[in-house]
RNA sequence: GGAGGGGUGCCCGAGCGGCUAAAGGGGGCAGACUGUAAAUCUGUUGGCCUUCGCGCCUACGUUGGUUCGAAUCCAACCCCCUCCA
C-alpha cells in the first residue's frame, strides 16, 4: 500500500474539495481498507465522460487498496434529486431504474475492477424504513439546516416552491452513508450539501463521520456548459470508437488539458512533461491524439483505439473517404430521386429545406465533388457517396 | 381571496392592424483559413415540392370572435411573475 503522502497526492488530483483532509490522513494512517462510497442515481440509460470523472476517483481509491462500494440509488432515483432548478423530472419506474442500473454497472466496470467492487442498492435498507422510520429520520434534521443548501435557500428567498419530498432526498442519501458505514464518500461538487448531511447523520448515529471528496463537473465539448446529454455537448462512453476519437479531437486546446487532468490515467509527471513540450513548440494536436487513444482504449480496447486513429488520419489528414459508412438504399421513381430528398431520407439533413441550404452553401459533396445543383436527381441504380459538412457521410443507392 | 404585469422562433428580445416566416443579439449549422484547435471573415438558421415560385403549408400560450386582412383589436380559458391578505 502506498504511503499516506502518496495516497493523498493521488486523491487530490483533479479533486475539488477534500473535507476534511486531516481526517482522511488519519483514516489512511490506520492502514486498513477504507469503505469508499459512490452513489449514482440511474436516471439515464447511458453514462458520458462527465459521469466518469468521479468514477475515476473511485478507481484511484481502488488502486490504493480500499474497499469501494458502488451504490445504485434505485430508491433515491425514484424520488429524484432536486439538484438546482425546479424543473419537473419525469419520475422513473423501478423497472426503468433497474434497467439503467444494469448498463451503469457494465459501463462502470470498464473503469473499475469488478472483482474488487461491491455493488449495493439503497432500496435494500430504504424500503425497510417505512413511513415511521422516514419520519424519525426527518426528525433529526431541521428546516433551517436544509435551507443552508444553496438552491433551497435561493428558492426559499425567491418565494419559489420547494416540495417537502425535496428535503427528504438529502436525508435519504445521508442515511445511505449510515447504513453503509462509509469512511469516504465521493460525489460531484453539486453533491456537496448532500454529502455533508451524511456526515451529520453518521455523527448522530454514533459513527465516525465520512470524509468527503468532491470532483468538479466536467465541461462539455463547448467548453462552457457542463457536459450533458440534453445540451448535446457530451461524449457517451458507449459511442462508437471513431465517434469518441473524433469528438475528443475537436476539443479546444485549453479544454484538452482539463480533460487530461480529470480523465486521463497518465501520471501527473507525464502530463507536466507534455505541457512543457507544448510550451516548447510541440503541436498540441499530438497530445490530443495520445489522450483520445487512451480514452477509446479504455472503453473499447487498444485495437479499436488504433483503428480509430488510423481511420481518423485517413479521413481528415489525407482527405480520403472511410471504408465503412452507413449504407442507405432509397426508392426512386422513373424520373429518379431529387438529391434533397435523398439527403433527407438518408438522415444526413433534417429536412429537404436544410439539404437545399447546405447545397447552396457548398456543404454537400457527391463522390468527393462539391455539388452545385440543388435540383439534381439521382438516377435509379446509381450509387453515390454523399457527404454533408465535415462529418456526415452515407453511401446512397437508389433503386 | 384582492390589485397589477406578462406569455413571440433553440434562447434572450423587438414588434402592437397590411410592407412580418416576424428587427437585433446569443447559440447552432455551413464555407474560407487550420491541427475536425483557437481567433477571424462570409453565408445561413420553420417546413413542403418531378413545378424552386412575387408558390403552398404551419407558426407569436389555448380556443373562439371582429376585420378584405390579426403576433398586433375583443372575449373566455390556461400558465408564469410582482405586491397585498
Amino acid at each position: 500500500m502506498a504511503s499516506v503522502q502518496e495516497a493523498l497526492e493521488l486523491i487530490r488530483r483533479g479533486c475539488d474539495e477534500l473535507i476534511v483532509e486531516d481526517e482522511l490522513a488519519k483514516k489512511l494512517a490506520q492502514g486498513r481498507p477504507l469503505r469508499v462510497k459512490l452513489g449514482l442515481d440511474p436516471t439515464a440509460p447511458d453514462l458520458h465522460l462527465g459521469h466518469t470523472v468521479v468514477i475515476n476517483k473511485l478507481r484511484h481509491f481502488q488502486g490504493l487498496g480500499h474497499q469501494i462500494q458502488f451504490l445504485i440509488g434505485d430508491f433515491t432515483g425514484m424520488i429524484g434529486d432536486p439538484t438546482g432548478k425546479n424543473q419537473t423530472r419525469p419520475p422513473l419506474t423501478r423497472e426503468e431504474i433497474l434497467a439503467n442500473a444494469t448498463t451503469y454497472r457494465e459501463q462502470a466496470f470498464k473503469i473499475l475492477d469488478p472483482d474488487k467492487t461491491q455493488i449495493l442498492f439503497n432500496s435494500e435498507w430504504s424500503d425497510k424504513l417505512g413511513a415511521e422510520g422516514m419520519i424519525r429520520l426527518a426528525a433529526r434534521y431541521t428546516v433551517a439546516r436544509m435551507l443552508e443548501r444553496d438552491d433551497f435557500g435561493k428558492r426559499y428567498r425567491a418565494n419559489q416552491p420547494i416540495a417537502i419530498h425535496e428535503f427528504l432526498y438529502p436525508l435519504m442519501q445521508g442515511y445511505d452513508s449510515v447504513a453503509m458505514k462509509a469512511d469516504v464518500e465521493l460525489g460531484g461538487t453539486d453533491q456537496k450539501f448532500n454529502l455533508l448531511v451524511g456526515r451529520e447523520l453518521q455523527r448522530d448515529f454514533g459513527q465516525e463521520p465520512q470524509v468527503i471528496v468532491t470532483t468538479p463537473l466536467l465541461e462539455g465539448l463547448d467548453g462552457v456548459n457542463k457536459m450533458s446529454k440534453s445540451l448535446g455537448n457530451y461524449v457517451g462512453i458507449s459511442e462508437p470508437p471513431q465517434e469518441i476519437f473524433g469528438k475528443l479531437m475537436s476539443v479546444s486546446d485549453a479544454l484538452m488539458w482539463r480533460y487530461i487532468e480529470l480523465l486521463s490515467f497518465e501520471p501527473m509527471a507525464t502530463v507536466r512533461r507534455w505541457r512543457d513540450d507544448v510550451a516548447a513548440g510541440r503541436n498540441p494536436r499530438e497530445i490530443k491524439v495520445l489522450f483520445a487513444k487512451e480514452i477509446v482504449a479504455r472503453f473499447h480496447g487498444a485495437a479499436a483505439a488504433g483503428q480509430a486513429e488510423a481511420a481518423f488520419e485517413e479521413r481528415f489528414r489525407h482527405g480520403r473517404l472511410p471504408d465503412d459508412m452507413p449504407q442507405v438504399t432509397l426508392q426512386g421513381t422513373a424520373e429518379g430521386l431529387p438529391v434533397v430528398q435523398a439527403l433527407k431520407q438518408a438522415g444526413l439533413t433534417a429536412s429537404t429545406t436544410e439539404a437545399a441550404r447546405m447545397i447552396e452553401q457548398g456543404g454537400v459533396r457527391l463522390d468527393g465533388a462539391r455539388l452545385e445543383d440543388r435540383a439534381l436527381r439521382l438516377r435509379r441504380g446509381q450509387t453515390v457517396v454523399a457527404q454533408v459538412g465535415k462529418r456526415k457521410l452515407a453511401r446512397i443507392t437508389v433503386t
